[in-house]
DNA sequence: CCCTCGATCAC
DNA sequence: CCTCATATCGAGGG
């Protein structure tokens, strides 16, 4: 017996929660932003509406260049607001959750639902599902979602990506492969730029050429575990189940500086800050971290981690935050010439936070 | 098997 | 002139 998974996209989440905000808006580009704070202008695109993209305006390019973009047009520019979009997103899952056997949230604007009891295995029945779904995300929060329907999860995202926005695509078991053929190999989910490079190498640019490779050539390729991903994926073959996310097992702030550095008490109070904010987050959550880590960005870009394993689980601010200046301290040690341009504090290993004692703190009292 | 770190992805 | 956050993998050292 099939299952039926479906998959549901928020269309241009961010963007769309924005218009519903302000609905004078709708009719111009709206870009939403992530201002950084060094000035005025600086910042990334964190996603924007259709109108918006037909001017070349995507999540990801610097907000100095939408603007170039749209200059001498009438377009909205805001910045982020996360808790709106938070509320809206919690209140849309608790929509999708009961129409589930089983519901998993991916992300604020994704989630899967297994419907394979519910509908029998009729794919028939669960396009009515998904078309009852879409009317009543309109309904409730006046929000377009896309829909991909097929037999398990990768092919239901893939699906979902198919038609966009408002769009729903039913993928039958029977379907699969003349669905996934037509594709370019960059539309399986973990094929990014990377991948898509050494798959040219070998001359393939659609799903149909990648299920012609031989596995070891693959494995050889990308590795055991991508290797093998990428063969399955060719043939639409996954069978991931369904399942509640549980709690994220990390979780990390990242911050520009004002101006880039080397210099400790220039980095130290918003390295504090962030780690009071992971803090804040750890404890909302009740849970302690096994290991802090810091990110460092320079100036040329590239990314530098730095972490270590706490003696002990812990969740107060001042173990992470001297943990984190002493990580950075190391770290500027350890290249005399890095000019820092962004920071952040990540916290990993997590746990609930027990009311249990570790022994070695009495051991240290 | 554990720790650390870079790379990649996708958002 | 370039945000933010999470998960996962693989390598290398121990």
């Amino acid at each position: 017996m099939p299952r039926v998974i479906m998959h549901v996209d928020l269309d241009y989440f961010y963007a769309q929660c924005e218009e519903n905000a302000n609905p004078t808006i709708r009719v111009k580009p709206v870009v939403v932003c992530v201002y950084s704070g060094r000035t005025e202008e600086s910042g990334a695109v964190a996603t924007s509406n259709y109108l918006a993209r037909k001017y070349g305006v995507r999540a990801g390019i610097p907000i100095a260049r939408a603007k170039k973009l749209l200059e001498s047009i009438d377009a909205a520019f805001l910045p982020m607001n996360r808790p709106l979009y938070e509320a809206v997103s919690e209140r849309i899952m608790d929509l999708l959750r009961p129409q589930s056997d089983s519901f998993e949230k991916v992300g604020i604007d994704e989630a899967y639902l297994d419907i394979s009891a519910r509908t029998d295995g009729n794919f028939e029945q669960a396009k009515e599902i998904a078309g009852e779904i879409k009317q009543q995300v309109t309904s409730h929060e006046h929000i377009t979602c896309s829909i991909g329907v097929a037999p398990n999860k990768l092919v239901a995202k893939i699906a979902s990506d198919e038609r966009k926005p408002d769009g729903l695509t039913v993928v039958k078991p029977e379907d699969v492969s003349a669905f996934l053929a037509q594709l370019p190999a960059v539309r399986i989910p973990g094929v990014g730029t990377k991948a898509e490079e050494k798959l040219n190498q070998l001359s393939v640019k659609t799903i149909i050429q990648l299920s012609t490779l031989n596995p070891n050539v693959l494995v050889e390729k990308f590795g055991k575990s991508v290797g093998s991903y990428l063969y399955e994926a060719s043939r639409g073959q996954d069978d991931e189940p369904v399942k509640e996310r549980e709690q994220p097992t990390q979780l990390s702030r990242i911050g520009t500086l004002k101006q880039n550095t080397r210099e400790i008490q220039e980095i130290s109070p918003l390295l504090v800050g962030l780690a009071g904010s992971v803090t804040g987050k750890l404890n909302q959550r009740e849970l302690t971290c096994k290991s802090v880590a810091i990110i460092a960005i320079l100036n040329d870009l590239s990314i530098h981690t730095k972490s270590k394993k706490l003696e002990s689980p812990a969740s107060d601010g001042n173990t992470i935050g001297d943990a984190a200046k002493e990580l950075m301290n190391e770290f500027l040690e350890s290249k005399p010439d890095a000019i820092v341009r962004r920071i952040g504090v990540k916290v990993a290993g997590l746990s609930k936070h027990s009311g249990q004692m570790d022994i070695s703190k009495f051991l240290h009292a």
